[in-house]
DNA sequence: GATTAATGTG
């Protein structure tokens, strides 16, 4: 029995090594080689009264004095629960303790488990016992001091070192310098550095690495040349390090990185990642992965976790996906908490809950606490989150003891993610009441939400708060600013503040851009294109041609032919998605020919989207047939059709009348392909049964979507799907079902004004006069072209939602003074 | 005495 209490014990099974202790004890009189992992059981189920029960055994068997385990372990456990008395006691009735005093036999008594908490309680209840502690267990407690980050018992820790004539002892000194900078007092940790008569190259190390850690640079470098002069004192390793972490431009390093190597330093693992990670945030992964694969012959964790960090920081994340898998699986590393936190991002941006869902129970399995690891927690949440799994994000939120802002703003952003914005809003209405302090990413995220709201209402207040918190001279904060503006509709206020901008850059440009592009001032857009290539001589990137591309739908051929050589001139013609959106261009306005061939160049990298924005051009352009083809041939060439796929060939073959192909395409979605349809797949099928003039087919279409969708978890019973009735019943000039239609949809949501734009067209075609003008009157100034795009968005795929609800802020509220007036006057 | 981590703009 014996063996198997120590090994239960030793497997963490502590209460069941108990109670088999408990039943051998009427038995047989246990070994004395088991007490320690009773002792150990114990005192990790905080059974003190048992423990004492156990030490009436030990005396009973008189194995204090030749048992050195069992008195640790006793004496680890009366230091964990804070008895010192008993402690005391049994120190004094030790019989072999001839090398350690008191105070280091208790610091010993702490196990790996203990936390910085303890150390420093027990350390203040020793004072209250006047036992002066060796330099060893000061420095221990100095240590513990600075993981609290607890300014007030650093400073209580310094006066003890005074008064108690530790401060003429070059270790104590060197752990408090290294304290205080920690704690980034770097004022005080100077102080201590300069009272202090005799200095060691640690001492230096220390204020060296504390002002690099708080990124004090020019000090580190002047520290560095004082060392330089101070004789018999040699930088080493540490020296270098700190070093290295200052370095900005890959040209230093690489001196440093050169210096490493004449002194003979290089081999150090340690200095061999920091050299690596200098040149990967130097922007240099070139020489980054050089020194990875050939300098560092032993790799540690920090060395893999690194390489991650630098391919994620990058956007390679398959990259990073590559090398953690090769870390986890071939070379038998445990990961760590580190990296648990460089990976999640990177499955979350590949958008593969498998393996979030796999590294939380890793992080489970691995034992570390993720409720109490902020970074941990956040970095999971977001994952979750951006695998569309709000529930699992909100749960890991509840659970997170300390959230920071990175966790509000996280889950708050994983709401805007997942359309649930006003889930979003509540979040951060409770942040700010909850007092937490708001940092700029605060503040991007929340006019990310405005501008998804579009609400120019919070737009303007939360402007108004950002300025006065002093984060609207930050770049990034005025790049959203101009982004939500844009998406309020409110683009003179996004002019404004672009103009009062100091500082620009591709991205302000960019964001300017697509906000005109969306909205249709696509003319606008493309006059400040051409003064972004005068202003920033000739900079643009991918997002700069898709925004520009985004508007094509009133851009003409010879703008396109600029963009297509802008895309040649930049070497942009083998990026997928800019050719994509080329393509999609070409298609939209009628350019069959030249979308084909840009589609059959053999160099292109096509990818599952291409094939189905060509799908979709053929459709568009009254080529049904050749789209069918077009499906088969990529079913041929190896892709899974996906439910994008399916909305192109349905709404193709609705454009073209082809409505036993298209039924045969949902029945094959549905069957072959076990796709569950979307709105956008029973709005295009409804579109086109109503359009060949079955509209009671089309009718009950819709109640069977009804009944079919009443588990699942789109709301089919929506404004688009009748809408769609709607649009048929103008084609086929169907009064009588379109009013009914019409009234439906007049009850049911407050954003459906395309809606009676369609009405109000009907009922001019079927020369009721009135009614056009009552409807139309009732929900205000609808724009001219403002239908025309409407309608051509329902019958593409992807964008139609966001920017519909553009165009209606807008085209179709009446402007006050330059913005939109409130919704009233229009509703 | 020391290297690696989470949230955010187009």
């Amino acid at each position: 029995m014996n063996p198997l209490i120590k090994s239960l014990s030793q497997s963490c099974k502590y209460l069941q090594s108990l109670t088999l202790f408990k039943k051998l004890l009427p038995i047989s009189e246990p070994k004395i080689s088991t007490f320690p992992s009773i002792l150990r059981s114990y005192s990790s189920l905080h059974y003190l009264v048992y423990g004492q029960a156990n030490y009436g055994y030990l005396i009973k068997y008189g194995v204090f004095g030749c048992c050195v385990d069992v008195r640790k372990n006793l004496l680890r456990m009366y230091v964990k629960f804070g008895d010192f008395h008993s402690a005391y006691k049994l120190f004094d009735e030790m019989p072999t303790r001839n090398n350690e005093n008191a105070f280091d036999c208790m610091m010993h008594g702490f196990g790996v488990n203990q936390t910085a908490e303890d150390v420093v309680d027990a350390f203040e209840n020793m004072v209250k016992f006047c036992v002066v502690p060796s330099v060893h267990s000061l420095c221990h407690v100095i240590k513990a001091c600075s993981d609290l980050n607890s300014i007030k018992k650093g400073c209580f820790l310094h006066d003890y070192v005074k008064q108690n004539g530790f401060n003429n002892h070059v270790l104590v000194m060197n752990t408090m310098i290294s304290m205080y900078s920690k704690m980034g007092r770097l004022d005080l940790a100077q102080q201590v550095f300069d009272d202090m008569v005799h200095k060691d190259i640690v001492s230096w190390n220390s204020l060296i690495t504390g002002y690099a850690q708080n990124q004090n640079w020019p000090k580190v470098f002047k520290l560095f040349s004082c060392l330089k002069r101070v004789e018999n004192l040699v930088p080493n390793s540490v020296t270098l390090l700190a070093l290295l972490s200052c370095v900005i431009h890959a040209g230093n390093g690489m001196s440093i990185h050169g210096h490493l190597i004449k002194v003979g330093l290089y081999s150090d693992v340690q200095l061999g990642t920091a050299v690596f990670n200098m040149y990967a945030k130097c922007e240099r992964l070139d020489y980054a992965e050089i020194v990875f694969e050939q300098d560092l012959i032993s790799k540690t964790l920090v060395s893999w976790n690194t390489l991650i960090a630098a391919y994620k920081q990058k956007g390679y994340y398959q990259e990073a996906a590559d090398v953690y898998e090769q870390m986890v699986l071939e070379l038998d590393m445990k990961p760590d908490s580190f990296s648990f936190a460089n990976a999640l991002p990177v499955y979350a941006s590949l958008r593969d809950i498998q393996r979030v869902q796999s590294i939380h129970s890793m992080i489970i399995k691995n034992g570390l606490d993720i409720e109490n690891d902020v970074v941990l927690s956040t970095a999971m949440l977001d994952a979750y989150g951006k695998c569309s799994d709000v529930k699992a994000a909100e749960i890991l939120f509840y659970c997170t003891c300390y959230p920071n802002a990175a966790t509000w703003n996280a889950l708050i952003a994983v709401y805007i993610l997942n359309d649930q914005i006003e889930s979003g809003m509540n979040l951060f209405h409770w942040m700010v009441r909850s007092k937490v302090s708001v940092d700029s990413i605060t503040i991007i995220t929340f006019f990310k939400l405005c501008g998804q709201m579009g609400s120019l209402k919070h737009a303007d207040m939360f402007h108004g708060f950002c300025f006065l918190k002093g984060f609207s001279s930050n770049l990034i904060v005025g790049n959203a600013l101009i982004d939500m503006y844009m998406r309020c509709g409110y683009t003179k206020g996004a002019e404004h503040f672009f103009h009062s901008m100091s500082i620009k850059n591709i991205v302000t440009w960019n964001t300017m851009i697509y906000g005109y592009m969306e909205v249709g001032c696509s003319s606008t857009g493309l006059r400040l294109f051409q003064q972004m290539q005068s202003d920033t001589s000739g900079k643009l990137d991918s997002i700069t041609i898709i925004s520009l591309l985004q508007g094509s739908l009133t851009v003409s051929l010879s703008y396109l032919e600029l963009f297509h050589a802008c895309i040649l001139k930049y070497g942009l013609a083998l990026d997928t998605q800019v050719m994509n959106s080329l393509i999609n261009s070409f298609a939209k306005i009628g350019n069959l020919e030249m979308a084909r061939k840009l589609f059959m160049q053999t160099d292109f990298p096509r990818d599952q989207s291409s094939w189905n924005i060509m799908i979709a051009g053929y459709g568009m352009n009254g080529q049904g047939r050749e789209s069918s083809k077009l499906f088969s041939q990529m079913v041929v060439n190896g892709y899974a059709p996906d439910a994008i796929t399916f909305t192109s060939l349905l709404s193709s073959c609705s454009h073209c009348g082809l409505i036993e192909d298209g039924c045969k395409f949902f029945g094959l979605m549905v069957t072959k392909f076990k796709i569950q349809p979307s709105l956008e797949h029973w709005t295009c099928i409804i579109d086109m049964l109503g359009r060949a003039n079955s509209l009671e087919d089309a009718h009950d279409m819709i109640k069977t979507g009804i009944y079919q969708n009443s588990s699942g978890c789109a709301p089919l019973e929506s404004v688009a799907v009748w809408g769609a009735l709607l649009s048929a019943c103008r084609f086929n000039m169907n009064m009588e079902v379109g009013e009914a239609v019409g009234k439906k949809l007049s009850n049911m949501e407050s954003g459906s004004f395309k809606y009676h734009s369609l009405l109000s067209n009907l009922y001019s075609s079927n020369q009721k006069w009135d009614e056009a003008t009552e409807t139309r009157k009732a929900f205000g100034n609808v724009h001219v072209n403002f239908e025309f795009v409407i309608d051509f968005n329902i019958r593409n795929n992807g964008l139609q939602k966001q920017r519909m609800q553009r165009h209606l802020v807008h085209h179709c509220l009446p402007l006050v003074d330059g913005r939109p007036a409130p919704a009233t006057t229009s509703a």
